[in-house]
DNA sequence: ACCATAGAGGACTAAAATGGTACCCAATTC
DNA sequence: GAATTGGGTACCATTTTAGTCCTCTATGGT
C-alpha cells in the first residue's frame, strides 16, 4: 500500500509537535503525553530522529530534544529516510546490483525514474508545512504532463 | 523505505512483457520463463491482475493472459493498487476513523495532501510508459512550486 | 467424448519486517 | 550526589509478505 510505518508516522508528528514551538527543549516523555503514544516508543523514534541529525538532545535535567534546523529546513523526505531509510520503490531504484533480473526485468530504469519524481515531490514538503495545523492547500492535480514520460525513444 | 512490496515489482515486469506483444495470449508459464521467475508465483500475481480488471484471461488450451486495456490506459496506480491495494502514507490517507490521534496529531491533513498529490504522479505514468525498453525520460524536478503547500502560519 | 492444457481459488507454511518493551548506562543540573 | 533525562541494546510478539501446493473448472484439439 506505499504505507509509511507507524513509526514514521509518530516521527512526523512528534517533529511537528516540537516544531510548533521550536525554542525549548522538548522532553520524551512530555512529547509522548502531547501525542498520546506511549513512551517508550516515542522516545525510540525520537533517539533515530537524533541519529538522523533532524534534532538535538540535551541529556540531564531540564534537557530535552529540539530541531536541529528551522522548521522549513527539515523536508518529508528526511523524516522518512531517518526512520525508513532510503526512499525508492524497487529494490534497484536505490542502488545498483542488487537486482538479477535486471536483462528481464525492462522496467527497472523507468520506475527509478518514477521514485526520483517521488522523492523530489517529498523534498518541497517540509517540516513547516506539515506542522501547520491549518491544512496546506495541494491543488489536486500536479502539472505532470510537464514530466517527459512521455514516448521519447532516443537520447 | 516507501517500497513497493515484491510481487508488484514482479506485477510491473509481467504487465509490461505482455504489454510489449498485446495480441497474443501470453501463458503463465511462459511469463514466468520469460520474466525468471517461480511459475507459481508469477500465477499468483497473475491472478491478482485478473481479478483487478487488468487482465483478462483464457481457460484452456491455447489460452493465457491478455490485457483487458490498452497500455497506455493502465497506469502505475492501477498496478499497485491491484497487488497492494489502495496507495496511501499514512493510515487516515486512505479512508477515514481508523486513527484516534486525529487531534494530537495535527499533521494528517497534510499527510493526505501528500498522499494524493504522490497518487496523481504515479497515475500519470503508464503501462505503456513502463514498457518502453529504452528509458524514457524524466526531467529531475516537478515544478513543485505550483503545489500550494506554502505556508500559511509564520515565517 | 475424451484428454491435454491452462487458469481459478483457496489453504497452508516459512520467513522477515515491524512495533513495542524493558533494562541499564551516561550526562546534566540542582 | 541525587534526581532527571537522554543513549544504547537486546529481546519478544505480532503482523505482513512471499512462496508453494492442491484441487477444481473451463477450453480446445483429436
Amino acid at each position: 500500500m506505499m504505507k509509511l510505518s507507524r513509526l514514521t508516522d509518530y516521527a512526523a508528528v512528534v517533529m511537528a509537535q516540537i516544531a510548533r514551538q521550536p525554542q525549548q527543549p522538548h522532553a520524551a516523555a512530555e512529547l509522548a503525553e502531547a501525542v498520546k503514544l506511549p513512551h517508550p516508543t516515542v522516545s525510540k523514534t525520537l533517539k533515530m530522529l537524533v541519529k538522523a541529525g533532524l534534532l538535538e538532545s540535551q541529556r540531564g535535567a531540564q534537557g530535552g530534544y529540539r530541531l536541529a534546523r528551522p522548521a522549513h529546513e527539515i523536508t518529508a523526505i528526511d523524516i522518512i529516510t531517518a526512520i525508513e531509510g532510503p526512499v525508492a520503490m524497487t529494490e534497484c531504484s536505490q542502488s545498483d546490483g542488487d537486482c538479477d533480473l535486471l536483462d528481464t526485468c525492462g522496467v527497472a530504469d523507468n520506475w527509478q525514474r518514477v521514485s526520483l519524481a517521488v522523492r523530489t515531490l517529498l523534498d518541497s514538503v517540509t517540516l513547516a508545512h506539515l506542522a501547520q495545523t491549518a491544512p496546506i492547500k495541494l491543488p489536486v492535480r500536479l502539472p505532470i504532463q510537464s514530466i517527459d514520460l512521455g514516448a521519447t525513444a532516443d537520447t
